[in-house]
DNA sequence: TATTTATATAATGATTTCTTTATTAAATGA
DNA sequence: TCATTTAATAAAGAAATCATTATATAAATA
């Protein structure tokens, strides 16, 4: 999994609408209509997070004549969870997308002068100053 | 732990530099101008996302005179997973901030009329339509 | 076929978020 | 003391997000 789909993930996790929504789906799954009446909220504010969350993963539908049905997938979210907490014990070497950021840090490692701000005495190889 | 936490938390994570600096401070705690270096990104851009994540728990700092060193909370991010499952587990019941919605669901779930929608003949009782 | 129902989508405005450019503050060092 | 280093904060503009209102679409029904 890459960065832009735990963003996805996460940024629709955190907002307090959205988190209602899933609360509800996690007792069963619903009809937008159900979750409007629950809720008491509008249909239009509720459609555009379901979608939101469906983009992300998190929910699927099911067509039912022209009503839809919405289901919390629990196991995509705790699977995702599983994962970040992977990404973080990774090796940065195993992470390609982090490979400019790899190769800084191992001159920040090994490098006293890049090193630099660790001893205090940030001076010459700033990057800001390069280029 | 209420829904205004998790929001925090997950926006927090809904963030591509954001998740960059924890994927950093994952391998090891850092001070900021060690995160510059290696992320090549402004000094206020990396200050101001460490606030952010600071307010929702993922980082904590320790001041070395003039430098700060940021931690990752791994453990309470591992936490945090482990409520929101939690969370999603839990009777409605046993959610106050949730009393409202949980006794719609009941009228929902138990009478025909205010169901409505379910069978497909939402008339009469439908919450827009009162007062 | 015309109307109603259920949902999705579009458009708009308000608010929030993100980045950059200054500025400030505190500690260090010449 | 004066300049430098490190980091936080503030101000400003651009972009994204959220809720509302309006409209569109498609199925169901009168």
């Amino acid at each position: 999994m890459n960065l832009n789909n735990y963003v996805k993930i996460f940024k629709a996790l955190g907002e307090p609408t959205r988190l209602k929504i899933l609360k509800l789906l996690s007792i069963r799954p619903m009809f937008v209509c159900e979750l409007e009446s629950v809720l008491h909220m509008s249909q239009p504010r509720i459609s555009q997070h379901l979608r939101t969350m469906k983009e992300a993963g998190l929910v699927t539908e099911k067509k039912d004549a022209q009503r839809t049905f919405y289901s919390l997938q629990i196991d995509y979210l705790d699977e995702s969870f599983n994962n970040l907490i992977t990404f973080f014990h990774a090796d940065l070497a195993d992470l390609p997308q982090f490979k400019e950021e790899h190769l800084r840090l191992k001159q920040l490692d090994s490098d006293a002068d890049v090193s630099a701000c660790k001893e205090g005495k940030m001076r010459v190889l700033n990057w800001r100053r390069e280029a």
